[in-house]
DNA sequence: TCCCCGAGCGCC
DNA sequence: AAAGGGCGCTCGGGGA
């Protein structure tokens, strides 16, 4: 190293000294230079300006790169020499370990031009690895996933420790809110420093760690995992483009009914309101409500499970039913808010200067590997609702593909599970909830028996008992363990693989799916096994679907994957054969029983998709 | 004041 | 015999 005038900073991590170099000078990089030529597999990640990779400002701060041993912050924001480095470096290493690869590899292509291929090729994610040692969420009993919590469970605690709320101990000392803190510290703040320049080297370390700790059963999904993690970040690099007069229009038209029946409640209660201003009046606040509720006269309220009670939809459209004004301009009013706040700000705050939405594909989220979305949170969106989705639109020349699975989650059961008898109703198409019924009410069951069974069909899938069945149809508790009695009549081999599940969950703690994944089950819990094991092959019957739509080059078309369901965008003139290919790529047989896709092609926006059955 | 987290709701 | 699984979003209470 040259002089040994550059700047470092030293920490002690598990006993062995970790040295931090911090570039300030562009002559600093000859140091960097070797240090790369010395180490082909290097720690990676960046400091940024936010978490939106595609929000107009956003900027790379730091890029840094580090060894078990050793870190180098580089100044990317302000030296473009820096910059220059940053990106050989990622260019010549033979590996790179990040935490969370997704956000600095769609950061390394926006910012630098590196095409996320070249880089996830060479990428081993330590959050992927994370979730396949343990998919649980810290609260849930497992470490969790966060590079504090794998610091402090792996590595070494103090530093998780000290890395524990350094954000907020910083933001508040430099005057600013631990959101502003990321634009706001200054590039050669110590404190960031030492926190960026320790980032790479803990995931280095990590990568050694979690490797040796994946189940000898989950060792293939390593590579798995990658491929659909680098194919998830090319979809939401893609983004999905906004029809920004369609959805201004619709957030405008929501503010103006939302004011209206605001105007409705403030007749209906001036007098009553304890909120001296009406727009004090927080109309999601359950509690208020209530209040304003009992105000007016209404006392039977159902309990939530903390005793508060309980103001839903189902209360508020019932009241508005029976004529209740207060409980009609309340409901409006919420929904007209909410609406506009959630989804159609939402998506023009997220929208990128070419009208794009990217939304945020966590791969591996839930614990039994499920996927969520968000910045376009499109698994919430309101179910067979045109209006909120006619804010996206297909690509200039393009129309809307979705292709979804029929009855993934049943027919994975009758998969798993083996049921002869369920295996057969798939393979004779016949309907699975008409085979519960008349199984459980005779062969004279009719339409209201099948509604029921439907519930129960689907409660046996989510591990249901009888109290929810109750719930949910409105049958006496008796009729209800009688159809639970006829699904397991009709269904011997779902029992007794939920058995045997629930038996490996206690006696191992931990179920291994389909694809060799360990799920975690707890034992106070077990009867969730047989849901845990459903729910996980089933998000890989899509993962593996994912990638034989990415080996035929399908990748660039697609926007959304919501479950048990892709959204495309395809070329008109192809828009048949291409939706044709994705139901191909997506279909799968499962120990012998198949699970269809069923394409569909609409028009310009996805909307256009939920009209034609209303 | 800021921020974390539980409660409540709605989606697959 | 009995057991609803998973997420995201918003609000509000209360701790730091």
């Amino acid at each position: 190293m040259e002089g040994g005038t550059i700047r470092q900073l030293q920490a002690r991590v598990h006993g062995s000294e970790v040295l931090i170099n911090i570039v300030e000078r562009d002559e600093d990089l000859d140091g960097f230079v070797e240090f790369v030529k010395r180490n082909p597999v290097l720690g990676f990640d960046t400091e940024t300006t936010g978490a939106n990779v595609y929000a107009r400002d956003f900027r790379w701060r730091l890029a840094q790169f580090g060894t078990a041993r050793e870190s180098w912050v580089l100044p990317v924001e302000r030296s473009d020499k820096a910059r220059y480095y940053a990106r050989r470096a990622l260019e010549v290493a033979d590996g790179l370990i990040a935490h969370n690869a997704t956000f600095d590899l769609q950061g390394a292509e926006k910012v630098l031009g590196i095409p996320l291929g070249d880089t996830w090729a060479k990428t081993t994610d330590t959050m992927i690895l994370s979730r396949l040692v343990d998919s649980r969420d810290s609260k849930e009993g497992g470490v969790g996933h966060s590079l504090e919590k794998l610091t402090g469970a792996y590595i070494d605690p103090q530093i998780a420790e000290d890395i524990k709320g350094s954000v907020g101990l910083m933001a508040r000392q430099l005057g600013v809110t631990k959101d502003e803190f990321w634009q706001a510290v200054p590039l050669d703040h110590t404190g960031y420093n030492m926190y960026a320049g320790m980032d790479p080297v803990l995931a280095y370390r990590l990568k050694g760690i979690l490797a040796g700790k994946v189940p000898e059963s989950a060792r293939g999904l390593i590579r798995y995992e990658h491929e659909i993690a680098r194919i998830c970040s090319e979809i939401s690099r893609n983004g999905f483009l906004l029809d920004r007069e369609y959805t201004e229009a619709a957030a405008e038209r929501l503010r103006l009914e939302e004011e209206y029946w605001r105007l409705q409640l403030e007749e209906l209660v001036a007098e009553f309101l304890p909120w001296e201003d009406p727009d004090d009046w927080n109309l999601n606040s359950n509690q208020q409500v209530a209040e304003a509720l009992i105000y007016l006269g209404h006392q039977e309220f159902e309990q939530t499970d903390t005793g508060q009670p309980k103001v839903d939809d189902k209360l508020l459209s019932r009241l508005a039913a029976n004529g209740n004004q207060l409980a009609l301009a309340v409901k409006e009013a919420k929904k007209a808010g909410k609406w506009r706040q959630t989804w159609f700000e939402a998506f023009l705050a997220n929208a990128d200067e070419h009208g794009r939405c990217h939304a945020s594909i966590n791969t591996m989220q839930a614990r039994t590997a499920r996927m969520s979305i968000t910045g376009i949170p499109a698994q919430t969106l309101p179910s067979g609702d045109a209006f909120v989705r006619h804010c996206f639109v297909a690509d200039e020349g393009h129309v809307i593909a979705s292709v979804d699975y029929a009855a993934m989650e049943l027919r994975v059961l009758a998969a798993r599970s083996g049921d002869k008898a369920m295996r057969r109703a798939f393979a004779q198409g016949e309907d699975l909830h008409w085979m519960t019924a008349r199984a459980a009410f005779g062969p004279d069951a009719n339409e209201k028996h099948r509604k029921i069974s439907k519930v129960v069909n689907f409660g046996r899938v989510y591990g249901g008992g009888p109290k929810v069945v109750v719930e949910q149809t409105g049958i006496d508790m008796a009729t209800a363990q009688m159809v639970i009695a006829g699904f397991d009549a009709a269904y011997p081999g779902v029992k007794r693989y939920s058995d045997q599940l629930q038996s490996e969950a206690r006696r191992y703690g931990y179920i291994t799916t389909m694809t060799g994944r360990r799920l975690y089950v707890d034992r106070k819990r077990a009867y969730s096994a047989l849901n845990y094991d459903i729910q996980s092959s089933s998000r890989d019957v899509l993962g593996r679907g994912l990638i034989r739509m990415d080996k035929k080059g399908l990748t660039p078309y697609l926007r959304l994957l919501i479950h048990d369901e892709v959204v495309a965008s395809l070329p008109v003139e192809h828009a048949e054969t291409g939706a044709l290919m994705i139901a191909r790529c997506m279909k799968a047989t499962l120990g012998g029983v198949e699970v269809p896709t069923d394409p569909e092609i609409g028009g310009r926006s996805w909307g256009s998709l939920y009209e034609m059955a209303a």
